[in-house]
DNA sequence: CTCCAGGGATCAG
DNA sequence: CTGATCCATGGA
């Protein structure tokens, strides 16, 4: 490969380990440090970083090329929303020092709501795996020997058993569901991307499996809407740790002060908490590891800062 | 071995 | 309506 077949972008303040990491998007395999293959659709781009620059490390077309800036958020000015987050929020100041360079995917709508039904209860790896499993299974082929991401007309030839051969667990019935409801237009994209936010997770909540945490995932990572604020068990943590006093909080009163707080933008607000929370949560256990033949007695150090405002 | 994971359906009150 | 329990699976 000749260096001048390569396109090289400048994309400061992007990180493309820290998106790629941050829990949104499972189809991807990392090479080295800052180096990935992704995997979106029926697109595949292998990308490195070196500072602000990424390079991507195959030909690309102009058309592949606009492709993934689409897809990676490069084009919006992500500096602003930041400062109006931190605005007299040392937590969220915090939380953007450590993953201030995550960029919200847009991905493709199918594949997202196939991979966060998955995801309910389940792990990150284990739930990139059953994706994998779904794409080789039922996706074409590219020239790579990677697979594209199944359409729905191809995933309707999977039956709940298949699924579950998969590895996709009590989540079989939910995606047989999902793919029918999909297919039969019960639950349209296009319809989905008119409707006003509410409506559209009405809709999505129509599909068994769809609860409200996987349809705020569908709705940001999948349908651009940052107006959302999805609530798991590390959000939970982080919220009720940061500005409840640690305080058990219902999930209406946590999502209430996020759109208080973040307003509009509370969906990128939640993936730099979603990400703050796990690096910390790595770092501790990694410390833990070192520690642990020093009689340590627990509570190594900082759990989190603790969050007035 | 037990515990847990980017929850949701189902059942019991 | 809220709260407890179950759900498959595999890695720690």
């Amino acid at each position: 490969m000749r260096m001048e077949e390569c396109k090289s972008v400048f994309c400061p303040g992007f990180s493309l380990a820290q998106t790629i990491e941050s829990g949104q998007c499972f189809r991807w395999k990392k090479w080295e440090e800052g180096r990935y293959t992704v995997l979106s659709g029926a697109h595949q781009v292998m990308l490195a970083q070196t500072g602000d620059s990424i390079l991507f490390l195959e030909e690309t077309t102009q058309a592949e090329a606009a492709y993934w800036r689409n897809y990676f958020d490069w084009d919006r000015e992500y500096d602003k929303i930041k400062e109006r987050l931190c605005r007299r929020d040392r937590v969220m100041e915090k939380a953007v020092s450590v993953g201030g360079g995550i960029r919200i995917l847009r991905q493709e709508f199918f594949e997202t709501l196939i991979g966060f039904i998955i995801s309910q209860n389940n792990h990150i790896p284990r739930i990139r795996g059953i994706m994998e499993r779904i794409s080789q299974n039922y996706g074409t082929p590219l020239e790579s020997g990677e697979f594209a991401f199944p359409t729905p007309q191809q995933l309707a030839a999977a039956s709940e058993e298949d699924f579950r051969r998969l590895g996709a667990g009590f989540r079989a019935r939910y995606l047989t569901d999902a793919v029918e409801k999909v297919l039969s237009g019960q639950v349209s994209e296009e319809r989905l991307r008119q409707a006003d936010t509410a409506a559209a997770k009405a809709e999505l909540m129509t599909i068994c499996g769809v609860g409200e945490k996987v349809a705020d995932c569908v709705l940001l990572f999948g349908l651009g809407r940052w107006e959302v604020f999805p609530t798991d068990v590390w959000i939970r943590r982080m919220m009720e740790q940061l500005y409840f006093r640690g305080k058990e909080t219902g999930l209406k009163e946590i999502q209430k002060e996020a759109e208080r707080r973040f307003g509009a933008y509370r969906g990128l607000a939640q993936q730099y908490l979603f990400y703050y929370g796990r690096e910390s949560q790595q770092e501790r256990r990694k410390r833990d590891d070192k520690n642990k033949c020093h009689a340590s007695a627990g509570n190594g150090g900082d759990p989190l800062p603790d969050g007035g405002v």
